[in-house]
DNA sequence: TACCCTTACGTTACGGGTAACTCAAGGCGA
DNA sequence: TCGCCTTGAGTTACCCGTAACGTAAGGGTA
């Protein structure tokens, strides 16, 4: 009896008159046993209230635990929020847990996050991004444990990967804007250390606004969670610092429609005198007058993907360590 | 070695040429070591990157768990989206995490996942709402570990609890509503089993209708999660059936934008034609181009409450049981 | 010199479950 | 009647860390 005074196998064992190993096969259902003498283990498991120690049973080694790690940088938007719900609902239905952890972007927070959450052996690990410290790619590697790494895609992961081109989908905008005639570009986002997905469309964005011989003003990049407001403050930053800007490609949906306010507060129209375009295709741009502009991801599939690669492994099935799902830009009536 | 080839204590302390017990009080920094012997063994901790095995020790019966089981419903809309973000920031903050469990409204699922939990022997348990199975309860108040039930307000709670009085935060609408003038009322909402907030939020705003003489018509109870699709076809629903809805009360600001939007197809103001009310001061809210009346609840801060409470208790603090945070009803532009 | 105390370790036992092995009783065929 | 197989158990060892206790060497004290 420990000191939760809670019940032990070997307690109802005795309770039943058989030893331990008698009590564990009849839980666990293994056969070899007579039906009397599983009759009365079970009744002394429903009298006693008996509730197996789960901790034991992965200590001996015998089987892996049946919770996944799964660091997120946050649920300040829908878009993890799916990714998380994609997740867990996946695992739960297979009898599976979620050990959460938000970290920010910051890499050293995951890192001695995923020390502590490898200490408790989990089944598997989902993290987000491709950029983590050395340390915690070394622990990654050496668990042993199936690790996914989501929203990033990446064709050389550290084990299993699914997400998408970032980069990809920056330029596929880039050149969508540009295509419709536009020649002076602005982009509105926020500022994190790591050289994140949303750094990378911003990449693609400029490449594809040089290939086409148009401007890029000065990025706006706040400090900031990128919702609402900051894309209200964002936009009058970049549009006080520069003069022309026809069209304005935010990091976010969120953000997008907090620029959207901003402008038409100023009087303007849109997209007669200024183009908007989003990203994320979130629930906020469904509600909008006029469609907006934006390029949509199948956040929730991201998560049930990532959940079935590492329920698939803890299953000992081979099976593709890499999946692209792609994006698809939305053409909306916020750009000309 | 395990099946995993990691490294053991017993393994760094043989590479010391140490024992185990000298290792394990060198790691935990116990004292009764030399320098040197400190040094050999913290070169080999960090030679073999050995990591410690939490299992083991909690298994052993001498410390608890670092990770608290936390039961929502869903994050299907921002509010548990918020308190979740509020618990598992601040157990982050204190080196705990979130085992996460997402039960719908589910009492059948919730009790199995507390099953689940507890054999992982959590440090504390968060739940949402008062109801729960039998068995459930029994579980949670033989677990021996701190449970705070958050959302619904509950002066008798398993243990501790967290939240606010739904009830009087649909009554203090009603009366709101009531003392605008309006005398015939509708609600639209959404459908669970159990008897839930939403529920009883419903039934403070018949109490307070009654208390004023006026008129409830029949309440739209759809089986859809509560977005503004459902706001918007609830509200269809509502107006088909009933003639001369003077007011409709809805289960959250989402549904009830959806109203809005719908109400405008119609070519009906707001309002003029058509009072509007939601609940939860959600994001949504802030950019209608008039704002919404609504009830704002501290989402964050029932989570970061919660998750307080877990901690004080765990670190062995007596502290106060249960917590109501209130509400506070944010008059706007849609009601008259 | 005898005694005690401190320092720096080592040894043993334990927690709760399970794999691997052992064992007794009964049935059955030759 | 003997040997062999099957059924239904029990016994032992182990997983990995830590509490509790044991102990040898060295220093201080009367």
């Amino acid at each position: 009896m420990n000191k939760n005074s809670k019940v032990s196998l070997a307690e109802v064992a005795a309770a039943a008159g058989v030893s331990k190993m008698t009590a564990s096969r009849v839980l666990r259902e293994e056969g070899g046993y007579s039906e009397q003498t599983r009759d009365k283990v079970m009744a002394e498991v429903e009298r006693l209230g008996y509730l197996p120690n789960r901790l034991a049973t992965v200590f001996a080694g015998d089987t892996s635990s049946t919770f996944v790690g799964v660091s997120i940088p946050g649920l300040g938007n829908e878009i993890f929020t799916q990714v998380l719900e994609g997740i867990d609902r996946k695992l739960g239905a297979y009898q599976h847990q979620t050990m959460l952890g938000m970290n920010e972007h910051s890499l050293d927070q995951e890192e001695r996050w995923i020390e502590t959450v490898l200490s408790w052996k989990p089944a598997g690990l989902i993290v987000t991004g491709r950029a983590h410290s050395p340390k915690a790619v070394h622990m990654m590697r050496g668990a042993g444990i199936p690790v996914v790494e989501i929203w990033d895609y990446n064709s050389s992961p550290i084990d299993m990967c699914v997400g998408l081109d970032h980069f990809d989908s920056g330029y596929a905008m880039g050149r969508h804007l540009a295509e419709r005639g536009y020649q002076r570009f602005g982009y509105v986002g926020t500022f994190h250390q790591t050289a994140n997905a949303a750094a990378a469309r911003l990449s693609g964005y400029r490449k594809a606004i040089e290939d086409a011989g148009g401007t890029l003003v000065q990025p706006v990049l706040l400090r900031d969670v990128p919702g609402f407001y900051p894309g209200h403050y964002g936009t009058e930053q970049l549009l006080a610092a520069h003069r022309g800007v026809e069209v304005i490609y935010y990091q976010n949906d969120n953000l997008a429609v907090g620029g959207i306010h901003y402008c038409q507060k100023l009087g303007m129209s849109i997209p007669e005198d200024i183009g908007i375009a989003g990203w994320g295709d979130m629930p906020i741009a469904a509600i909008q007058p006029v469609r907006l502009t934006s390029t949509a991801v199948p956040h929730l599939r991201i998560g049930q993907l990532a959940a079935e690669m590492v329920l698939s492994r803890i299953q000992g099935h081979e099976i593709k360590k890499t999946r692209d799902v792609g994006h698809v830009l939305i053409p909306g009536a916020t750009v000309l």
